[in-house]
DNA sequence: ATAATCGCAGATCAAAATGGTCTGTGATTA
DNA sequence: TAATCACAGACCATTTTGATCTGCGATTAT
């Protein structure tokens, strides 16, 4: 299913909550994993993933912990995605060339799959940390501004 | 992960196969599951599905099989999607209200991240089976029209 | 009318992906 | 040097998905 791991939804709350406090200030799992009711262990494990990102920064001592390494709008949700799940991959044989899938040759449903891939990389590029916290006015962007051709329904 | 299912790939590549067809043309499952290599009980299954929400014509006897109900360009991969896994749900909370979500009031991800789906189930309804058969153009759709206003790439 | 050919339906099993737990190690500082 | 924190990897549980099995029901050609 086109859908978010809880690692991923884990790592996005853990970073709404960092760049919520003062720029720079060091928390520990404990209190993220507190506020939101995240089993410690996993959420440790997805705070590793961002630092070896360099998403976060880490603290290795005691009154140590996280902080953000960078702005809140430089960090995208295809950022967090990426070091959390990997690559974003529609379809199962889209990572270079899948031996597994016979019908390369005579696909005709991967390219234009991979299209849509590319814009929903796109929307999640697009979309930063910042529009985490409350106060952000509306997400911009370009779809949000353009003229609906379609005729059909939006959506948002 | 952000992956479609390979039932919904099956039923893409059918529907990709019969609207090639010419138009009202009956295929039975082994036609199919021959030509891409899908087990036939599973494409029986899906196939099934899509006849149950209208997308397919099933012809229940000797020779008869499945053709399209509808013409290609009426049927885009989000009805596809809706007819094979149900509704698109990036987040797992997002059906309704889930009583298992402890933090719906203190949760900063829900919305923007709510926001993102809808573009994508927008994206996934402005795709029409149409565009699996060759010789169309290019996708349309606003978002490849429009300008890049990120100074971001675009993957596409 | 009846047998062959097709789809329909549900139960059930297998495999894979994901989520979560456990145990122990290593860095830093009070 | 002991307490507090992150780091690392093995491991098990759960859920989702994929695939299989069995039997039934509709339609048509003979």
């Amino acid at each position: 299913m086109l859908k978010l791991t809880k690692k991923v939804d884990y790592a996005l709350l853990a970073l709404s909550f960092l760049s919520q406090q003062e720029t720079g200030k060091v928390v520990n799992i404990w209190e993220i994993s507190e506020a939101y009711q995240i089993p410690t262990e996993i959420l440790a494990k997805v705070l590793q993933r961002l630092s070896k990102k360099g998403i976060l920064q880490s603290h290795h001592a005691p009154k140590g912990g996280y902080s953000l390494k960078k702005s809140s709008k430089d960090v995208s949700i295809l950022d967090v995605i990426n070091a959390i799940d990997g690559p974003v991959a529609i379809l199962s044989c889209s990572d270079s060339h899948d031996k597994t899938c016979q019908q390369i040759d005579n696909c005709d449903i991967r390219s234009p799959l991979e299209k849509i891939q590319g814009k929903i990389m796109w929307l999640l590029e697009e979309m930063s940390l910042e529009e985490f916290t409350h106060s952000v006015p509306t997400t911009g962007g370009v779809l949000h501004g353009s003229i609906n051709l379609s005729g059909q329904p939006r959506y948002h």
